[in-house]
DNA sequence: ATGCTCTGTTTGTCCTAGACAAATTTGTGC
DNA sequence: GCACAAATTTGTCTAGGACAAACAGAGCAT
């Protein structure tokens, strides 16, 4: 029962560290120190994983990795909240009364339950209302409590994953025609987060858009092919937090510049909150931005 | 009007041949060539990456790059069949009647008629034979598609996503009790195909196992303390073909040893037909044997 | 005190170039 | 025609160096 040994790659693909910064890390601050195999390869014992995981945690909270890694085990202790604590505080003044009732049952491991709770707060608020007041915040507050430590990766996947259901199979019963403007979502590769582009589906179709749903990480040369295919008028992109935001006008520009003048190209998500968008390009940083965006087109291409 | 330039991180990301591989085939094969910007980093055009594009593409199909490289432009007419062609023409043989008819949808990005012509069927057949005889085949045959080239990216984007919704929405109104086994759903980083996933689940949820799904793209450490979270008396992954084959088993040893010895671990999809599974992991070749494997475990635990 | 710019430090990504092993193809003997 | 050995192909790993973008803190202005 000797404790088993990752290579390299397997640890990238666990912690979501690249192989680049394992190096570096190794080179530069002396932690991780994996033993060799025989060909001179890097064998990271699980204990040494377990704590790049944790360092890769509290990264993700806003810690810098030179701190941390200086930091013998008592980092475990400074699960504390660190971004954002005063934004945390703000966001808990506007709760909504069934909000702690759902974060519970998710704390509970009770599917069942939270999926039962869903189903009710959306029949009785109406989907426009679910999507607005309930499910937004929950994904908020459910992001907060996975920077602060409070959520296992486990509960937050289970999160979205039953929230999706609820959320897919509202819009699904929505009366579907051939609505105009044609709207086509999706989201680029590196981006998986589907949570954000299916609320703007269940507003847009409610407004009586129609939907092309494409699913996540669609590459960037792909994207113009499709919006051709399906004759969109408009392209909307969701990004996350996690994305990384220098990549971001690079990744526009190109696409905006392979689009063809006349489909609009509109981003949303936490992660263009700080994004100057390059031209021809519109930025969302509200879901109500986008339904009276819809309806500015719609005047707009009254003719 | 100039044509835009990728970094190799884009090329990386749009491509999906990482770094490491566009580096070596530049030393290796002379191409790509990309310019170089002001700091000596590599400005990749637009036209050499549409080549890397379709060279990867072929490479999915069983091509070799040494091959392709090589090739002057005429690659594009070598689309044709390659690895495979005999199982393809073996699979034509059971065609069901609605096949046709779905892939001609799908080939017109008619959205609404594709989905209303899956829930028709499903409706017509009930969810065990709409799942086995409806979606495997035809994920199989959008699958042989596009590898022969006949369907572009985001027109198997635009099956998965709205077979997916169909499959949760039914799996959706199952009654949902506390059922048995407990069943933890879910696939490792890497792999984020979840169709597989979903069919499974409708089976088994149709037997009134206890299904958790907890979406794709668990961390291995995680998928331990989430079985332990939920009690689960099962854990199932699912493996697409693109998943490395080689790493498996280096993935599966340690996953299994953190397991407790009384849950089990059941892998599934096309990416786990040709493994030797390792001791204590059950491996599964078809829907099927899933559902006999359910009953197995039950008469084993009546007690 | 609050907001600004400027500078120094931190940190990730990119670079070159060599080595080797796993997978595949090819060659050989039966 | 089939099994096994040899040669090829191909991807991933290793090493250390370089540099720019992001961040933190100092100094100055309001």
């Amino acid at each position: 029962m000797n404790s088993p040994s990752y290579t390299i790659a397997a640890v990238e693909r666990d912690t979501g560290l690249s192989k680049d910064v394992l190096r570096m890390w190794e080179r530069r601050y002396g932690f991780p120190v994996p033993e060799r195999d025989g060909h001179g390869e890097r064998l990271y014992p699980a204990a040494q994983v377990e704590r790049l995981c944790a360092i890769k945690r509290l990264m993700d909270q806003g810690y810098r990795p030179g701190k941390l890694i200086a930091m013998p085990v008592e980092e475990l202790s400074s699960l504390a909240p660190r971004r954002g604590a005063q934004a945390r505080t703000k966001g808990a003044t506007v709760d909504e009364p069934g909000q702690e009732e759902l974060l519970t049952l998710l704390r509970q491991h009770d599917a069942n339950g939270f999926v039962q709770a869903l189903q009710q707060q959306l029949a009785r608020q109406g989907l426009q209302r679910f999507v607005q007041d309930i499910v937004a915040p929950l994904t908020q507050q459910v992001g907060d409590a996975w920077e602060d430590g409070n959520f296992e990766v486990f509960e937050e996947h289970l999160f979205t994953e039953l929230t999706k259901r609820v959320l897919r199979q509202a819009v699904a019963s929505l009366p579907q025609g051939r609505g105009s403007p044609r709207v086509l979502l999706t989201s680029v590769p590196d981006e998986q987060h589907m949570l954000g582009l299916l609320m703007v589906e269940a507003l847009l179709a409610l407004e009586g858009a129609e939907c092309i749903p494409l699913g996540a990480q669609m590459p960037v040369l792909e994207i113009s092919r499709a919006a051709a295919a399906h004759r969109a008028d408009i392209v909307a992109l969701s990004f996350s937090v996690a994305f990384p935001a220098r990549q971001l006008p690079k990744l526009l520009e190109p696409l905006r510049a392979a689009l063809p003048a006349d489909i609009e190209l509109w981003v949303g998500g936490s992660g263009v909150l700080r994004l100057n968008p390059p031209a021809g390009v519109r930025r969302f940083s509200s879901l109500d931005q986008g339904v009276e965006a819809l309806a500015a087109w719609r005047s707009e291409h009254a003719g």
